[in-house]
DNA sequence: TATTGTTATACTCTATAACTATA
DNA sequence: TATAGTTATAGAGTATAACAATA
């Protein structure tokens, strides 16, 4: 409630990039500015993905594994904060392209440990490339001060303090 | 297999919230840590809002028609950065539950003015009520300078400056 | 020619539930 | 009993392409 006056982001020359409508009630809302910080940043890495054709999320998933070699579905649903049915769709698109396999674990017949395969660290080594660009198209908007303090405000929204 | 025991995250002072895995280089990504605040606050969301079952974006919606009264599909798709088709499949799902309606326009007859029903009215009101405790949860995480800063900081991303 | 709405199509993501095999 | 994987299902969102009516 009674955040900011939303007014206040209609004058001079930036004229914002969503033109047309007063937002009204939703200028208020946090979560309404991240959703589109959030969309602006998505945007940006699809087009940017786009000739790798990679998600924002199967690439988390793709570095998640290169950096935890063995890591169950399970493992990767609760890091990236979804279920076990998304996460086995997620994981079958990256199987399906010969990016990801599935290993079975000895210790717990059970689970099967996830690793990259060959044309999987190849592909995320094109994509760990084009991304830093990505990213320093909005790292750029910061100073460092400022980065920094957005980041342990976004880690607080999602560790809950 | 050496991943990591889920249990060893809880001890310390900033034990995450999602536990498990090293999340590598994705710590390094503004765009990581933004989708996973964004998951979270939409997460709560749908909990919140899980009675009236209203999504996000379904509300942003009926919110902008709400304070611009005869908008247009393609008005609301720029303002909320999508393309027509998409707010088309949106406006239909809000129509068919009779929270919104299309009239068509006497200026430009290509046109269709949206507006609230008599039940959309009543449904958006039931939604503010809810909303304001589901904000308050995550606004009681920051300071007002925080809470301040942290908005500029999204604002600035997706109005590109 | 450009714009608005529309339809069709397809893919991704999300979520729930239920089943299996293991533990 | 609980857990990991799996399958089925459904809804929501996203995006592209094409068409008709209108400007």
């Amino acid at each position: 409630m009674a955040i900011k006056s939303p007014q206040d982001d209609f004058e001079g020359e930036d004229a914002p990039a969503t033109p047309g409508l007063d937002v009204g009630r939703l200028g208020d809302l946090l979560g309404f500015h991240l959703r589109m910080a959030h969309v602006a940043i998505y945007r940006d890495f699809a087009e940017t993905m786009e000739e790798l054709a990679l998600t924002q999320k199967q690439l988390a998933v793709m570095e998640l594994v290169a950096g935890n070699p063995g890591a169950s579905q399970i493992d990767l649903a609760n890091t990236l904060g979804t279920d076990r049915a998304t996460m086995m769709a997620l994981v079958n698109r990256l199987a399906a392209r010969d990016l990801i396999e599935r290993r079975p674990s000895a210790a717990d017949r059970r689970r099967q440990e996830l690793h990259l395969t060959k044309a999987g660290r190849a592909m995320l080594a094109r994509a760990r490339a084009l991304i830093d660009k990505h990213e320093q198209r909005f790292i750029d908007l910061f100073s460092r001060d400022e980065l920094d303090a957005l980041l342990v405000a976004l880690k607080r929204i999602y560790k809950g303090k």
